[in-house]
DNA sequence: ATGTTC
């Protein structure tokens, strides 16, 4: 499939499909993308999807897209989107089904040096202590009433159980707690499924990464992250697992007969949605912020288990090395906001697929230890590549409500990739270049290929380029360990 | 992403 439809040029990074596009659009969409990554747009149907979008009733501003956007379940992934707070819908097609899928990043006061004689030591460590891969169980039995505590309270209740320490909650997004969290709208189904994954990584582009901060951009907001060049950094990107999942799948049911029964004409029956004050967009919303409390806990857990990884691997406690977490952002999640919109102040759910929250400086909503410089925003790359640390800014707020992109985004399908590639090929690829990887399976190596992603340095100069998050560290892989 | 087509 690809687009054939208009992508007019607003500027370098800015391209636009206007309303008159098709019927039914009730605003422009905006893709921000550039250079080389125009033809890989155009090859695919994500710019409809993003046209698409904007058919739904009570969006407010513009359908936009990130440079790392792909085709995705109704929007496409990489999108943003606000509804209005009293007029407009709520559609799990633009959360995702991984609800809460996003990064963590934790810093130490380790130095090259001292972890890249023993990385393979580390990283085989890592696999014994974090349970990965497709089904993968926890390490813990929760009772039905543990399950609940759990969706209802999220990264405080990892942190009052022993994983991990009160000042993490500080630094992840919500405090790690989606306070309109109500496990009476989650499924038992889905509480069967989270039961016994809790704890662990999952499988997909889901990875665990021993990184070093290879350069510094923004000296002030490196500063303030606690990142300074030759340190030791430690990644982890996973979500919800089974439990969103689940939780994705009930209420897009519950969504479809509710678009059918009022009779709501969507270009896409994958855009089923509800109006955000109906009892089933409530629900939903409700159940959504379960689902991210889970990937917090969850991510809280894997957390604890890298500090002590780290601690049997290097015989120091964790304290002692410096293993401070920067911060956690979610990029797979619905939120309601108030923005300014021509020159008024409105409440919006912003829906972000694939798309990360950038808050600039003095934000009320970020931690205040950043108040002065912005928030952390965490972009992964793929697992050849590293990753890069940016900052949110003042234009991303007034652009495109406080969003940013969440990644390089697939070039390759997967099944392409597992005929292309071999895993003997890139293994000996990345450990040229000093990088130990170590997989659950041989098909979660292929399907994360390097080379089946676009360029995370495309991707981030697009953001920077634009203005929509400012860029402060790149981190380097000496270790992947993958889901 | 995902008990990878309940």
């Amino acid at each position: 499939m690809s687009y054939e439809g208009p992508l007019e040029k607003i500027d370098d990074f800015r391209w636009k499909i206007p309303r008159d596009y098709k019927s039914g659009m009730n605003t422009d969409a905006v893709i921000y993308s550039g250079g080389e990554m125009l033809q890989a747009l155009r090859e695919d149907d994500a710019p409809e999807q993003a046209a698409n979008v904007s058919c739904l009733p009570g969006i407010v501003g513009n359908s936009l897209a990130m440079p790392d956007i792909h085709w995705g379940y109704g929007f496409p992934i990489g999108g943003v989107a606000a509804m209005d707070a009293d007029e407009g819908v709520i559609s799990p097609g633009g959360i995702g089904f991984d609800i809460n899928c996003g990064v963590r990043l934790v810093r130490t006061d380790l130095e090259i040096a001292d972890v890249q004689p023993h990385i393979k030591e580390l990283i085989s460590t890592l696999f014994k202590n974090v349970p990965s891969g497709v089904g993968s169980e926890g390490l813990i039995n929760l009772t039905k009433s543990q399950i609940d505590e759990v969706l209802l309270e999220g990264g405080e209740w990892a942190v009052r159980n022993g994983y991990g320490w009160d000042e993490d909650l500080l630094v992840t997004e919500e405090e790690g707690r989606m306070k309109n969290a109500d496990p009476s709208k989650v499924s038992d189904k889905s509480r069967k499924r989270g039961i016994p994954q809790l704890g662990s990584l999952g499988s997909g582009n889901h990875f665990l990464e021993v990184d070093y901060v290879e350069d510094i951009f923004d000296e002030d907001a490196a500063k303030a992250f606690g990142l300074r060049k030759g340190q030791i950094t430690v990644t982890v990107h996973c979500g919800s697992r089974g439990c969103g999942h689940q939780i994705a799948t009930d209420y897009l049911q519950v969504m479809e007969r509710n678009v059918k029964q009022v009779g709501l004409q969507l270009p896409d029956r994958q855009l089923a949605c509800a109006p955000v004050n109906s009892k089933d967009g409530e629900n939903y919303f409700k159940a959504m912020a379960c689902g991210a409390n889970y990937a917090w806990a969850n991510r809280q857990m894997i957390l604890h288990w890298i500090r002590e990884s780290f601690e049997e691997c290097f015989k120091r406690d964790a304290e002692n090395m410096g293993m401070h977490q920067v911060y956690d952002v979610a990029h797979n999640i619905a939120k309601l906001e108030e923005h300014n919109v021509d020159g008024q102040r409105r409440k919006v759910y912003v829906h972000r697929k694939g798309a990360t929250r950038a808050f600039p400086k003095e934000h009320p909503e970020i931690p205040s230890c950043y108040s002065s410089v912005g928030q952390p925003v965490l972009i992964p790359g793929d697992m050849g590549h590293g990753s890069y640390v940016l900052v949110g800014t003042e234009c991303g707020m007034a652009e495109t409500f406080g969003s940013t992109c969440h990644g390089a985004g697939r070039i390759m399908s997967r099944s392409e990739a597992i005929r292309k590639f071999t895993v003997q090929g890139i293994k000996t690829n990345m450990e040229g270049r000093g990088i130990f990887l170590k997989s659950a399976t041989k098909d979660g190596i292929l399907e994360e290929a390097p080379d089946a992603y676009k360029s995370i340095e495309n991707v981030i100069d697009v953001v920077a380029g634009a203005g929509l998050s400012k860029k402060v560290a790149k981190l380097v892989p000496l270790g992947v360990m993958k889901g």
